[in-house]
DNA sequence: AATGAATGAGCATTCATTCAT
DNA sequence: AATGAATGAATGCTCATTCAT
């Protein structure tokens, strides 16, 4: 008995294309993610085929159509953020150490994220209904809460604003892949510090919660 | 009494089929900067023309193709910004007054310029040769040189940012239309209290003079 | 009393703009004429118009539409070309120079109206359909018949030939733009070897009259 | 037994998919070698297609664009006209025979070809960039050259001519869909009288090589 | 009556999606 | 099940023609 991850990588021998058709679903996905990010929502089906190695045929047998993969890029990212906010939580650092950790690693992955959720209203209304992403969203968003909240209470985050605002503020955040590094580590470093609680400024109106700013909060929505 | 050639040339200065002509292509500027900054760089056009009140091939009379109506609502977007920063210069407030004005003025005019300047490595070349646009964006951007500097020898921002980090902040920045303003707004007061000389952080690096962040230095979002 | 010739030139106070009228509709037909056959019959409007000095609507003023435009150069041309005939028959010397005369005389001028012609199948009923056009078409064939039936006549054109080889052998030459003067020169010349009676070949079937070929026969039509 | 991957791969060669792709394509350059001739370099493209029995999708996939196209029908005239040339060569008559065979038979054979390179002065460029067409190009000169030679060693053609006159008086030859066939055929055979060493006539100039007449000459219609 | 702006239909081309092999 | 060919709808752009000035 082995973990499901060993069983997964298990070829038996009558369902020897099992793993291969994973592996090719995968490909197609980081294809996507890498794309819409590059060249936004719009590329066309046949480049991400063609980056991924396969026939566009074989891309539609996996995903009926391009809201669809693009609703598997924002799983799979979705994934990714939980995944960083589980190692937020569980690292041994301040509160304000794992949002830090959050917001600068891997930027790239805000923006496949956001590159999907610009395909239509229509697209997105399509990525709300799914239930699988449904709860990774939820999932997230409340281990932002919560880390957002945890910062708050050891003192490293100004009390004035919410984990909505954090949210939000990060989904009208875009790197352009022109910007260099050192810039925009600056420029994320700007941001932290007008989240902490060194911050002397007063803000208009009331803290949000993530709630306030939509459900399901886009966690971050730079967009084309 | 003149002769019928002298009445039909007699027109009001300012009115007249020229001025008639000069309405629409106004209304098909602000169109397309309203659309390119809603639906991305790739409105079509007949949409953007529907807008505006006009025919496509009106639209096409005025501008022979995307990327030269792109240049346009650039221009008109530059135009609006140095504007904005010559009532910051000659207000009789602050200069971090100033700043606060030009930063939380009109959102949405920076949104254009960026959407607009995503359309294309080939369009943002062509923009670039356009000397009128260049010479108003060199203008925007000793303003906001200006500007920064006055609100440090004032002692309201902090010495650690430069310029360049101010435009390349700004440049990052992008409000989807469904963020609701209140919430955009205290967004960017929280951006605003990280370039005031209460934040206390720490930057990595050295501060940045627009020059830094390329040139002729893009006020905003560089391009895709 | 003067000719009609000074009447018309004859620039009453009342009418001032009569002989004025007159010269811009011969500058259109001029340009139409020279556009036609220089970059075929789907020449933009708006460029007849620019090459004549005038605007479209001025264009569209004196002709309804492109087939009225056509109609008029095809009538100007055929004018020029009676005139051609006119000439041959009345000069002093055989019908043979009289025909080699016609046939090398200005070549461009059969390009134009091979050009108005090839428009459309309903371009071309409708320029039938002008008795006045008509009218010159019947001249110009008449002449040709009489031109030929005199040379064989006098025995400098082969017998097994009809006036409607000539007319057709003509329609299916062209001259493009590109092909030097004096090649030119010297394929007309093989042309009229060909029809001169020392040419000893045999034809297969009979000579055609200008009816056989179709009426009203197309005295010359290169197409596009 | 092989695997399902050697079945599928395993098809006659010469069939299959790729058998019904190659047999689309021939029809779309035979319906459009057909097009040009008929409503010369304009047809829409959709027509095209129709003509074809396919998509417009299926006629873009194969050429990219219009010159694309003309330039493949470009490609598949000259390979026939290089047969027909090797025929001449290869029977058993005289050159004269040869001669006479290739300038009677299938006249729309060169139609198609003038039609296509009327398309406009770029598309003449592109067609010459191309190496595949040029080697045919310079091989049916060749044959030209060879055939037009033997015949006058023969004694059968007129001494005054060279290979380049040929050419070029093909080059200006275009017959219209509306010439009946037996008047064609009359006007090449008085064509062919004017090449006899039987013609009496006398040419002004000397006898053009086909390289007299432009490099890579131009078999046939020089270009817009 | 001259002008040139406005209109919109038409054609080229692209690309999402379907389907035969 | 993989492939890539076929389809046709969508969109950019052009130009004939109409109309306001």
């Amino acid at each position: 008995m082995e973990t499901t991850a060993g069983m997964t990588d298990a070829r038996c021998p009558g369902s020897g294309l099992r793993s291969d058709a994973a592996r090719r679903r995968r490909q197609i996905v980081e294809a996507a993610s890498q794309l819409f990010a590059d060249e936004g929502p719009d590329v066309p089906m046949e480049r991400i085929a063609a980056a991924a190695g396969v026939g566009v045929g074989t891309l539609y047998r996996r995903f009926p159509d391009r809201i669809a993969l693009a609703a598997a890029v924002t799983e799979a990212t979705l994934e990714e953020m939980a995944e960083l906010f589980r190692d937020a939580a569980h690292g041994q650092g301040t509160a304000w150490d794992g949002l830090v950790a959050v917001l600068t690693h891997r930027t790239p992955l805000r923006l496949s994220l956001g590159s999907v959720q610009a395909l239509s209203a229509g697209a997105t209304v399509a990525l709300r209904a799914d239930p699988r992403r449904r709860r990774l969203q939820v999932e997230v968003l409340e281990a932002l809460t919560e880390l957002v909240q945890a910062a708050q209470a050891e003192g490293s985050v100004r009390q004035d604003v919410g984990p909505g605002d954090v949210a939000l503020l990060l989904s009208m955040i875009r790197r352009r892949p022109t910007v260099p590094d050192d810039a925009a580590v600056r420029a994320m470093a700007l941001i932290l510090d007008a989240l902490s609680a060194r911050a002397a400024g007063t803000l208009p109106g009331a803290p949000f919660s993530v709630a306030d700013v939509g459900f399901p909060v886009r966690v971050d929505v730079p967009d084309d």
